[in-house]
DNA sequence: AAATAAAGTAAACAATGTTAACTTCTTTAA
DNA sequence: TTAAAGAAGTTAACATTGTTTACTTTATTT
């Protein structure tokens, strides 16, 4: 099934649409993205969105699958790696979080922020181990526990505590309220310290330091 | 200078509207406080908001002053009672932080999220240690290095991660990301253990515990 | 070839923040 | 005291937002 280009039928609009939106809020913030937006970019009329979604909620809602499964193809693989050390798979992973949302500041908010959470319930669960990201910290911090790295506490409460430290520090860097001079380096290494490190039975050296995710200097 | 009350001259509108404001936002979303909204709660028209503020804008500002102004004044004195021992003013104020954004979870968006950031850029600078929260937690950070409660490494730094863990976790409980039957409390203890008991040179018993905060159930 | 469905359009809606022109009450000045 | 000025309200109109309805055009199916 081969499709015939024609002036009138787009052929691939809804794609078009999400993969739009997507470039659009790699720029700008996530309410700038109107329908008008989207029409201008795609050629069509303010309306044809309608054809292929029931309400700008669900073009949302595709995006933020597309995104989530764009965070979780990021974090998770790096957790998972079994050819490297623990530790240094906890490194990384703070590591790319922080940097993914600081490259990505809108979709990282339309994913993890206020604004859209009704339409998250429905897509995503904290528990699902197999596709979050969330799932895949807990079950590297189960991993780390039974592997006598970390306190055999509650596993839940544990993963809760990273996450929040990774989501605070990454919210507080998109958000604005750094405008110190100084670099992220330093911050997060003393953030895996207090921690990661601090609740290891046994101190770890991390095998391998990696590039530096930036400077502080005012996110725009 | 007293004020004849007329019906048409309100007399004192512009408080009456960051009031009602503030009364909105603690049932409401903040996106939800239109112009509509303050004009039927005060009586007035739609337009007459602009006899007191620039814009809307310039009203939320006012809206974020006063509520940063609430935030501060739970947050600092805490941190600065010198008859507490330090390190339960630490407990205390990490506890009241998170009860702060569980129970004005709004206001607390509006004062730390992304959508009004360059009103507070204007407003609050993070480094004022007489008048923000923030500024107060440095202070007291620093107080509890030279007390060698806390290693000497950069007050900054360590302020930010402290906030960071605050933020963070606050902000995964009011944007509906624990769905668990779980209370809030044993998470803090371990909070306030991995944060900053791991880093004291010489564990301290907290005095008091609090009463509890409250449980995860979804905040909606 | 005709009927049906899919995918587009234009025009109208109400709600949003905002502005302009006008009115009414209060204060100030001659 | 009265006239002018200004502060504080009104109504009406605007553009922009998401959305719906009625219509048109193209594609598919029988």
């Amino acid at each position: 099934m081969f499709m015939n280009k024609s002036n009138f039928h787009h052929g691939n609009l809804k794609e078009e649409f999400i993969k739009h939106s997507f470039k659009f809020i790699e720029q700008n913030d996530v309410d700038k993205l109107t329908l008008k937006v989207l029409s201008d970019a795609t050629g069509t009329s303010r309306s044809a969105i309608y054809k292929h979604f029931r309400s700008k909620d669900k073009l949302m809602e595709a995006i933020i699958i597309s995104g989530f499964n764009k965070f979780d193809h990021m974090l998770a693989p790096i957790l998972k790696d079994k050819n490297e050390p623990l530790v240094d798979r906890f490194y990384k992973a703070g590591f790319e979080y922080i940097k993914f949302a600081k490259t990505h500041p809108n979709l990282y908010r339309l994913l993890f922020g206020h604004k859209y959470y009704k339409l998250r319930e429905d897509l995503i669960s904290i528990n699902d181990e197999n596709c979050s990201g969330f799932g895949a910290l807990k079950v590297a911090v189960i991993e780390a526990q039974d592997a006598g790295l970390l306190k055999k506490e509650s596993a839940m409460t544990r993963t809760i505590l990273i996450w929040s430290a990774l989501h605070g520090l990454s919210s507080l860097i998109i958000d604005g309220f750094m405008d110190i001079d100084k670099d992220i380096d330093t911050i997060y290494e003393e953030l895996f310290n207090s921690m990661l490190e601090s609740t290891l039975d046994s101190k770890v050296k991390i095998a391998s330091k990696l590039p530096f995710i930036g400077s502080l200097i005012k996110h725009k």
